[in-house]
RNA sequence: GCCCCCUUCGUCUAAUGGUCAGGACGUCAGGUUUUCAACCUGAAAACAGGGGUUCGAUCCCCCUAGGGGGCGCCA
């Protein structure tokens, strides 16, 4: 009972949830799963003016998109300021913690003086043993643990294994601001302590924070968790993952039509193996996943295998469920209210008709809409200026006169037939290129690319277009 | 600046004190498909550098370089 694993995911809500809280979340989820145990969820949100409420929903929302569920009602780690605040005291009280009445100029020049002098920019202990009598007058203090100087933290980590801090690196933090509100290191050792978390997982942007937690922990007679620090995520460049990088939220990545299936499958390799296995099932994941695989060097993000995970998904996917993925999204593209509309319910059956073969050539959910724009597309054809251009000066004719009629063609000639029509695309400078192979797919009727429609529409096939119309409805 | 962490193909990674250092994505070349995609086959592609320890180091130790994280009355 008392071995019940306890895992929790404790983002602030300060924007989305990104790719790297994501992650998180998601070992957070495997490893209480994996062990039968509980994920719980915590709201960090004791910085009041960078909390949102809309960073709260987006959050919750990521995690249900991405399939993971945790256990009871979040935690609002506001709403707990009472209790921290009562720990603070107690520290206090116990000698533990001491007022200090340091000025943020103060605390400012002491931080450049440390720097100069090549010690950790840190608080220098001013207040910790003054006597509170010399207290400057209208000054409210703020609450310092007094943290140990002499000897070291160890943390034994899961995934960094032993790490010691020489304590007189790290310094008094504040633990109760000015105001009366409690900070973040405090709050979460009394949090994790109440919510009875026994294993921490999370970025390895914390493992400082773990040593001073830890220094915590040990003042109030506590238990500390077990400490899993998992190395960031970087972007393509190596450098730490930002919004150039498309360190975006995972809302953004629904909204490029990646499937919460891939995007596990993916994140879940990032960091983390399982001997050669690099598809794996939910169900796998659960089964395999532990602790001591995750690695201790930071990933960077490749879109190009997420690219590959999602094609393989699609394709495993059933057409229909591949729809209901469509219209959920369509909504949320640019252009997508007007986009729906045109599609229409005709144009949604068309879709899943068509979909054998417009789910193998797309690699995304947008890709493959975008595929299928040819059955639902406004006619006639709204080409661009340029093209339009061409077109109307020698090309339609020329073009026209390539081909013969559809039905008049031999197999043979087809492959003569798209040499013409790439001459004469490449010639012209008329983005045609895409023209001549599906035309090859229309000659032959198998496989049709999309596109073709399109292709013959621009071209005045008119003939040839309702045969091929004929054709798809037929199948 | 100080503290902490990291370093295997371009990328994600596996393995081992003695291996042709394995897989996947990507790339390239074939095959299949009269297109594309998918699929199949094959190829190129890595142990950061320098010292040790050892009969032997990618693997153990040290140093250097490079990268990352932290150093708030943010979380």
């Amino acid at each position: 009972m008392s071995e019940k694993v306890i895992t929790r995911f404790a983002p602030s809500p300060t924007g989305y949830l990104h790719i790297g809280g994501a992650r998180t979340a998601l070992f957070n989820w495997l490893y209480a799963r994996a062990k039968g145990g509980k994920m719980l969820l915590r709201i960090e949100d004791t910085d009041r003016a960078r909390s949102t409420e809309g960073a709260i929903l987006a959050i919750l929302d990521g995690l249900r998109w991405l399939g993971l569920d945790w256990d009871g009602e979040p935690v609002y780690q506001f709403a707990r300021a009472e209790r921290h605040r009562e720990i603070a005291e107690q520290l206090l009280a116990q000698g533990k913690a001491y007022r200090c009445y340091a000025s943020a100029e103060e605390l400012q020049a002491m931080r450049e003086k440390a720097r100069e002098e090549g010690r950790a920019p840190g608080y220098d202990g001013t207040w910790r043993d003054r006597d509170e009598a010399e207290a400057p007058a209208g000054i409210k203090p703020a609450i310092r643990f007094r943290a140990p100087r002499e000897g070291e933290t160890v943390i034994e980590d899961r995934v960094q294994g032993r790490v010691v801090f020489a304590n007189k690196e790290l310094d008094d933090l504040v633990i109760l601001r000015s105001d009366g509100t409690p900070t973040y290191n405090l709050s979460v050792v009394v949090d994790d302590h109440d919510m009875g978390i026994t294993h921490v997982i999370r970025g390895d942007d914390h493992l400082t924070n773990a040593a001073r937690q830890t220094q915590i922990f040990k003042a109030l007679g506590w238990d500390t968790p077990v400490y899993a620090h998992v190395p960031l995520i970087h972007g393509p460049d190596g450098a730490k993952l930002s919004k150039r990088h498309g360190a975006l939220g995972v809302e953004a990545y629904r909204a490029m039509g990646y499937l919460p299936a891939a995007l596990r499958n993916y994140l879940v390799r990032l960091g983390w193996s399982h001997g050669d296995d690099e598809i794996m099932s939910t169900e796998d994941m659960v089964r395999w996943f532990d602790l001591d695989a995750i690695g201790r060097s930071a990933a960077r993000f490749d879109f190009a295998k997420l690219e590959n995970l999602n094609g393989h998904y699609l394709r495993a996917m059933p057409d229909a469920e591949i729809v209901e993925r469509l219209k959920a999204l369509v909504l949320e593209l640019p252009e997508g209210a007007p986009l729906e509309k045109r599609i229409g319910p005709e144009g949604w059956r068309k879709i899943e008709r068509a979909m054998p073969g417009l789910k193998e050539r797309a690699t995304t959910l947008v890709e493959l809409l975008d595929n299928a724009a040819y059955l639902f597309a406004t006619r006639p054809l709204d080409l661009d200026e340029g093209a339009q251009r061409v077109l109307d000066q020698a090309g339609r004719q020329t073009l026209a006169a390539l081909l013969p009629p559809l039905e008049t063609v031999e197999p043979w000639e087809a492959a003569g037939l798209e040499a013409a029509v790439r001459n004469f695309a490449d010639a012209a400078g008329f983005k045609l290129g895409k023209v001549a192979q599906p035309l090859r797919a229309a000659l032959t009727g198998r496989s049709i690319s999309p596109g073709i429609f399109d292709v013959l529409e621009v071209l005045g096939r008119e003939e040839s277009l309702a045969r091929l119309r004929d054709q798809v409805h037929a199948v």
